[in-house]
DNA sequence: CAGCAATGCAA
DNA sequence: TATTGCATTGCTG
């Protein structure tokens, strides 16, 4: 018969590499931090799944003093505190366990390793196969036979298992000699002193000659060297001394019956209820919800006529049955639900496609991943009329700072429950049935939160609006980007023969790590920053390295075109859709926290226009024939949100006066008239000015415009004396932050900062500047969304053959024929000056052209003249 | 092959 | 030790 397995782990040390393997950023709504318990739960479970133990128990150190330390009163002395996050977690990850009904161990007067060394070896004695889950090495030394240790080298995941046979492979000695090795090497982590001039190298050529300690002491005479010699007869009883404290115990007095270390069924009522307030909410869906969801009945639809008679309610939840990339999906069938009742239709695609058409054009729909759904219906010529729910979307509008949740994870953290694992088209059906479900709930939850009508009005419109952009893409003219490439791969060609020859030798220019060899051995240029694994080689440093070497440009331009080349020029062609000829890019709606869209493969959002070698690259994107790409930019969003919101008069006045902004805040903080500014101090006004959007320190402006901390403390000073109503603003919003644990939008828009009240300076910073920056940025995107669909709607129902393509966060892109440019050309600029009414104007600048780079500016829009 | 660090592009 | 993102290359385990 197999041999029964035991795991003992050993609670301490595992809970301490959680606590610093995972941020302590992972806490409860209320700020409790819990990511040592997450680690060390998450631990144990992946060892419940991987190991399947039959028997289980943790230990744990007490904090009364040892016997080592009653023995050697420095012992662990160097030891720091626990820190303040952690201490609490013990008691945590003991309430887990108890849930569990995992023992627990625990001894006065003894280290958890000791009580692991007893129980391993009386469980060995009995017939188990023991495996010691720790994070520290000492516990190699139990290693024998029927006992094994998985180490955990660091982080959560990075386990090393260790038996007999790979210990004597790595240590070349015998697990029990590891004591004597201690003895002699000593052990800095424990503030083991052991013998001097003695490290990992002798102590093992030292045991291995003469197998322990005591030989070792018995036979100085024959150890090599004077030195070594003379100093193990004087230190020879601190030798013993250290082999003593290093020796876990195994004969601790403990009563143990191991058949009740049995494993109980963990998956209970009351883990889960735990789990719940822990709000691990991974985790639950590891243990399964409380209550197991029944199949749901539903009917196999397999021919016309039935899907036909089916009399629906005016509310459904549908879900497609959709397979392949994007683009190129087919439909295999059609989930749906009423309150009532639920469907499978499985028919041809043309017969579910009709109608689909009636549905969408008759019912509200709720949906769940709709963009994707909407995308497809889209490209087969059916509109969808109303989306009425999406989870996802609702989920992300009360937490939007979570990363984008799974449907099964709503289930769970809004419902509890949990889908039983069924056949697919079973489990798309529960999910349609349980779409209506969540609808109560999420919309209780939304109301609570005063998030339902940005939930109705802002971002449900906007889920088929992304859709539409989507499908439509952004044409791409493969000749230009061929072109570019080649154009760039010749440059960056002739860059590196002329590095390689300055340098003397060749090295890969991409690699900081080559670079900075090159640059601060080799060359011996200065060392301007490090970084934690080495010199850094950033822009910044190159750039102050500037003339100090004929290098530094060569590599700065090799950086600017190997950036453009493999960012931007190379990977854009992979994305051409052949049979569009277009870029469709993917939007994301529930990315950021602060309310703002995000795009990806490719990011269509961070083309380069700062500089004319960058700017080349909007030449690839391209209007169709007879039509004109149309830019239409809001000016200065952020800004202008930020006179409203502080209700600042300067601020106000400068917008309501049309003056440039930059210009007002250099003539307040540098003491000058208007038309005394000049093209510096603009530009650091304008620094300060984004800046103050961003929680500004002095520190940062200092760095960001290479000034002196005091000089950047000065800017702020005077900007905040200029606009004391602006220094009102983050006050207030800081402290309202930390009275409700959230701030919001002008639009309502919530985000939630649990780290605002942190002890951590770093941590507390870092949330008042979310807190000050994101009703600022939030509002900004809210303003976008909501333009959008005006504009969206203008370009329908007015007839128009316009299209939406691209949204960079203050910056609508359109495709518009030729004909009806001059129209829409306005209408979009007063749609979206209009979108909403702020105190100060919004202002929007229009521009058009063929390509997305060379663009002819239309009338009207403020010139930024200096910068 | 996954995940992290360094770097750099945009608003 | 300025906000929000996405993606690249190098490098490590």
């Amino acid at each position: 018969m197999q041999k029964k397995e035991l795991s003992l782990l050993d609670g301490n040390s595992l809970l301490y590499r959680a606590f610093y393997a995972l941020p302590t950023t992972l806490t409860k709504s209320d700020g409790t931090v819990t990511n040592a318990v997450f680690g060390f739960t998450r631990m144990l479970f992946s060892l419940l799944e991987e190991r399947e133990p039959d028997l289980l128990g943790v230990a744990f150190d007490l904090p009364a003093p040892t016997f080592r330390h009653q023995e050697y009163e420095e012992y662990k002395g160097n030891r720091k505190e626990t820190p303040d996050e952690l201490k609490p977690q013990f008691r945590i990850a003991k309430e887990v366990l108890e849930a569990l009904e995992v023992p627990i161990f625990e001894k006065e007067g003894y280290e958890a390793d000791d009580l692991i060394g007893t129980l391993a070896q009386k469980a060995e004695e009995e017939g188990y196969q023991v495996t010691i889950v720790t994070g520290d090495r000492d516990n190699l030394q139990l290693i024998t036979e029927n006992i094994q240790v998985m180490y955990n080298k660091r982080g959560i995941s990075d386990i090393v298992d260790y038996d007999l046979e790979k210990f004597r492979e790595e240590y070349e000695l015998e697990p029990q000699q590891l004591i004597d090795k201690k003895g002699l090497m000593g052990d800095k982590s424990d503030n083991i002193p052991g013998v001097d001039g003695i490290g990992k190298k002798t102590s093992t050529k030292l045991l291995k000659e003469f197998g322990s300690l005591e030989n070792v002491l018995a036979n100085i005479d024959q150890v090599g060297g004077k030195k070594r010699k003379a100093t193990l007869r004087e230190q020879a009883d601190r030798a013993k001394l250290s082999k003593k404290l290093a020796e876990i115990k195994v004969d601790v007095p403990l009563e143990v019956d191991f058949s009740e270390l049995v494993l109980s069924d963990y998956k209970n009522q009351q883990v889960y209820d735990l789990f719940m307030e822990l709000e691990f909410s991974s985790l639950i869906s590891q243990i399964g919800g409380h209550q197991k969801l029944e199949v749901v009945d539903y009917q196999l639809i397999e021919n016309q006529e039935e899907l036909e008679k089916l009399d629906l309610t005016k509310e459904v939840a549908i879900t497609l049955d959709l397979t392949g990339p994007k683009l190129k999906q087919e439909l295999a069938g059609v989930a749906v639900a009423t309150l009532e009742q639920s469907f499978y239709c499985n028919l041809a695609t043309d017969e579910l496609l009709n109608w689909l058409e009636d549905i969408f054009t008759t019912k509200e729909v709720l949906m769940v991943e709709a963009k994707e759904q909407i995308r497809y219906l889209l490209q087969q010529g059916i509109e969808v009329k109303k989306l009425s729910f999406e989870p996802l979307v609702a989920d992300y509008l009360l937490k939007p700072s979570e990363k984008e949740k799974e449907f099964e994870e709503l289930v769970t953290s809004h419902l509890q429950r949990e889908i039983e694992e069924v056949t697919e088209e079973e489990s798309l059906v529960l999910q349609t049935s349980l779409l209506f479900d969540l609808e109560e709930e999420l919309v209780a939850k939304l109301e609570e939160n005063e998030l339902l009508s940005l939930f109705r009005e802002v971002e449900l419109p906007l889920v088929s609006m992304l859709a539409q952009l989507e499908l439509t893409g952004i044409k791409v003219s493969s000749e230009e980007l061929e072109r570019l490439s080649t154009k760039l791969a010749e440059k960056i060609a002739t860059i590196e023969e002329q590095a390689f020859q300055l340098a003397g030798e060749e090295f890969n220019l991409n690699s900081p790590k080559q670079l900075g060899v090159i640059l601060f051995e080799k060359l011996g240029l200065p060392v301007i920053k490090r970084t934690k694994t080495g010199y850094s080689t950033s822009a910044s440093v190159l750039e102050k390295l500037e003339g100090q070497h004929d290098i530094i440009p060569l590599i700065s331009e090799y950086r600017t075109y190997t950036k453009l080349k493999s960012t931007y020029v190379d990977p854009l062609s992979d994305y051409i859709n052949q049979e569009t000829g277009r870029i469709h890019t993917t939007f994301n709606q529930l990315v950021t926290a602060t309310g703002r869209l995000s795009s990806a493969e490719p990011n269509l959002q961070n083309i380069p226009i700062r500089t004319e070698e960058g700017r080349e690259i909007r030449q690839v994107f391209v209007a169709e024939e007879g039509k004109h790409l149309l830019a239409a930019d809001y000016s200065q969003v952020e800004l202008r949100v930020l006179a409203h919101i502080s209700q600042d008069e300067g601020l106000k006045e400068a917008y309501q006066q049309g003056i440039d902004i930059h210009t007002k805040t250099a003539s307040e903080i540098f003491g000058l008239a208007l038309d005394e500014v000049g093209r510096e101090e603009r530009r650091k006004a304008k620094a300060v000015n984004f800046g103050i959007a961003y929680g500004i320190s002095d520190w940062g402006l200092a760095k960001r415009l290479n000034i002196g901390n005091q000089e950047a403390k000065e800017y702020i000073e005077l900007y905040f004396e200029r606009y004391p109503q602006v220094k009102e603003y983050i006050d207030t919003t800081i402290a309202q932050a930390k009275r409700k644990g959230y701030v919001k939008t002008l639009f309502d828009r919530k985000r939630y900062l649990p780290q605002i009240n942190s002890k951590n300076y770093h941590q507390r910073s870092f949330a008042e500047r979310m807190a000050i920056n994101t009703p600022i940025q939030g509002t900004a995107a809210d303003i976008m969304k909501m333009a959008m669909i005006d504009v969206f709607n203008l370009i329908n129902n007015g007839e128009f053959s316009s299209q939406i393509l691209l949204q960079v966060h203050d910056e609508l892109v359109l495709e518009v024929p030729t004909a009806e440019l001059e129209e829409v050309a306005q209408l979009v600029r007063e749609r979206m000056e209009q979108a909403v009414e702020l105190d100060v104007e919004l202002e929007v600048d229009l521009k058009y052209g063929a390509n997305w780079n060379q663009m002819k500016e239309i009338e009207g829009g403020e010139i930024d003249v200096i910068d």
